[in-house]
DNA sequence: GTCCATGCAAAGGCTTTGCATTATA
DNA sequence: TATAATGCAAAGCCTTTGCATGGAC
């Protein structure tokens, strides 16, 4: 029981109107992996063999904008995966000065541990990632 | 002083031949920052106005084959950055239930951190990364 | 009934490839 | 001189867009 149980719901909350093809989409995220637009779509055309390729990169590129769904870009290819944006983790960037945090909005690594674990064969659990640096202000202070 | 200093040397060590565009592309790549194939291609342009786009991929893709460059995701965008193979820092999976670590070839983190610096005016250091999970043998084991 | 969403086809951006020519070792 | 590298043009992928049609509210 999350936030994208309901699509009905999901569709009302961002203002977007509840079609047939959306709500195909939406229950492919939920399926939780991460795929490319190409996966999506054929997954998608089991369920409606005339659904179209345009209508799943603008659907997605939409979801992607409200929050639903997270773009995540693979290493080595040049195309896209898609997630679901359950939020489950966060990362952060901390100052080193004056270790204000803020918050990343979404994950880098989620595609990444998706290659690696077709590369190197280990089952991945999870990842701790801190980002360091300086923030706007201790940067100018230097 | 480091293991590009001598163009000569990297084009001997690799196996490749030691030419004009090469040279260009290696003394770009020098000036350290990550870089788009058409941001390569402009400041080429500047020195060899007959250098053509396919001889910058194809001299790229033979310097991240070599283990020269790297190549980098950006997020969000549908395109890849370079950069020299510095090696000036390495990630690794540990397995939590042998603690076998191996080592990842590039980081994850690095076009991140480039578009991480415009977005959030933080200037970035630095980062810790440690992904687990479980080893092909624990794997199997349960 | 109005406006948004879709399918279709075409175009756009980034990258790769085939081929003739040129340059390196 | 033999082989590898380059320039040029064309093609290939992934993704976006214009437009007419169809569907949701």
């Amino acid at each position: 029981m999350d936030r994208f149980t309901d699509n009905k719901a999901v569709f009302r909350e961002y203002g977007i109107k509840n079609t047939k093809q959306r709500n195909i989409l939406l229950d492919i995220l939920k399926e939780k992996e991460p795929l490319t637009a190409e996966e999506i779509f054929i997954k998608a055309r089991k369920k409606d063999k005339n659904i179209n390729l345009s209508t799943i990169y603008r659907t997605i590129n939409i979801f992607v904008s409200k929050g639903i769904a997270i773009k995540l870009n693979i290493e080595r290819e040049n195309k896209s995966m898609f997630q679901l944006n359950t939020m489950n983790h966060q990362h952060y960037i901390r100052c080193i000065s004056c270790n204000k945090k803020i918050s990343i909005d979404d994950c880098p690594i989620m595609g990444y541990e998706h290659f690696l674990e077709e590369s190197t064969d280990f089952h991945i659990i999870g990842h701790n990632l801190e980002i360091y640096g300086y923030c706007p202000k201790c940067k100018d202070k230097k």
